[in-house]
DNA sequence: TCTTTTATAATAGTAATACTATTATATTTG
DNA sequence: CAAATATAATAGTATTACTATTATAAAAGA
């Protein structure tokens, strides 16, 4: 997906960080490096101190960006979804059939990211298998509530809410328009976790995505 | 749900403990309190050195049954989903009729786990809570590849695999009944999330279970 | 009953984690 | 050119996630 407007900016809420990593060329290379040793090692595994060796800085000036690797894991997702966020508005925007607008955002959600795109510092396609393989961890904590009332979440439930707009501009009397949009966002996500790790419990590989699945399970229900 | 065979044991593969916490009486006070502890402040802040606390024994005592605390949680996640098998088995040996069946299936694994059944120390609806909101991270990180070549995950794909089967029954030509199973199983756990964390991008509440939307989608889908 | 085995508890120790605080040194800006 | 700001370096801390060793208690076997 190519960025068409050059000037675009994907932004993410300040509170989520102390320092906004997009002023700086070392808050950009955080960000950059961060994807790629988080891909690398693991969540688990990765700490400030080894980010900081790989991007030849300290980490104490990562502590400048970033409260803690959560946060840092909050404003990646957050990014992610911002950026999903700005595909569903441009490439639904002009779509005035209620079906192929369905259609379309079904595919947003669910398609891997596969090209890079030219968001210069950020490669999205290994940030894409962060999101499947790490974002649940970002809200699956005991501060996940305080953290939603701070508004950490915002992007995400903003994406929900439209496709659940969109599903019900198509199907008008569907009960379960909100559950629908949520199954599809997370769903996707485990669909491709599972045909990475655990290929035994999916049937997505090649030409059977979960694209495809949800498509035809999307609309069966609304028909 | 009552455990009608009263010699029933729930059984978990031996890889995952050093030794068999259900064999001592230390053991089944590691399993009751870990349920507790976990549940009280959270997979993350949940330490051996506060379990041993909580069950006035020592760390290096619960050491001796579990290498981490990581198998522990493993260990958990594998007794829930043999407990479902087992449901999953009872509830729908008998049932003769493919769409019954498919009902009956669903129903067991979208339902929340509300009532106390009467496995001695285990507290089946704390350990529920658990599932919701922790057994993501027994298989999201970087060795779940090996750990699923050690047979760590074999109940849960072959509980996927038994809806699978269910789902095959009804309808012998759909092409993603893994895909569906599997999106009903992690799908309703996550909705049973929602509800608790996110009730704005979910439908799911009171009346409006889990169970009736999957129940509606699937056979909307399979039709 | 005495002995051996086994289970549990206590203590100590370790490398790494997830930070905070302080100071020094660059770099940018007014 | 001075002041402000950003970054780097260093040191330090409580806690974590363990391992290892020894001591003590309880159960089982001869």
């Amino acid at each position: 997906m190519k960025n068409l407007l050059a000037t675009l900016k994907i932004s993410v809420t300040e509170k989520i960080y102390i320092k906004d990593p997009e002023t700086s060329d070392l808050g950009k290379r955080i960000i950059e490096h961060s994807i790629l040793l988080i891909d690398e090692i693991g969540f688990e595994n990765f700490t400030f101190k080894k980010l900081g060796t790989s991007i030849a800085s300290n980490e104490s000036s990562i502590y400048r960006y970033f409260e803690s690797k959560h946060k840092l894991l909050l404003y990646l997702t957050s990014w992610y979804w911002s950026w999903i966020e700005y595909q569903l508005v441009l490439e639904t925007y002009s779509i005035n059939n209620p079906k192929e607008k369905l259609e379309k955002a079904i595919e947003i959600v669910t398609r891997a990211v596969k090209e890079d795109s030219n968001f210069n510092h950020i490669n999205e396609t290994i940030l894409y298998k962060i999101i499947v393989n790490e974002s649940s961890k970002s809200f699956l904590t005991k501060e996940v509530d305080n953290e939603n009332k701070e508004g950490y979440f915002e992007v995400y439930k903003r994406i929900i809410n439209r496709i659940k707009d969109i599903i019900e501009s198509f199907s008008s009397n569907y009960k379960f328009s909100l559950t629908l949009a949520s199954t599809i966002v997370e769903g996707a996500l485990h669909q491709h976790f599972l045909d990475e790790h655990f290929p035994t419990i999916t049937d997505c590989k090649r030409d059977k995505t979960p694209t495809h699945f949800f498509n035809e399970l999307v609309f069966k229900t609304l028909a």
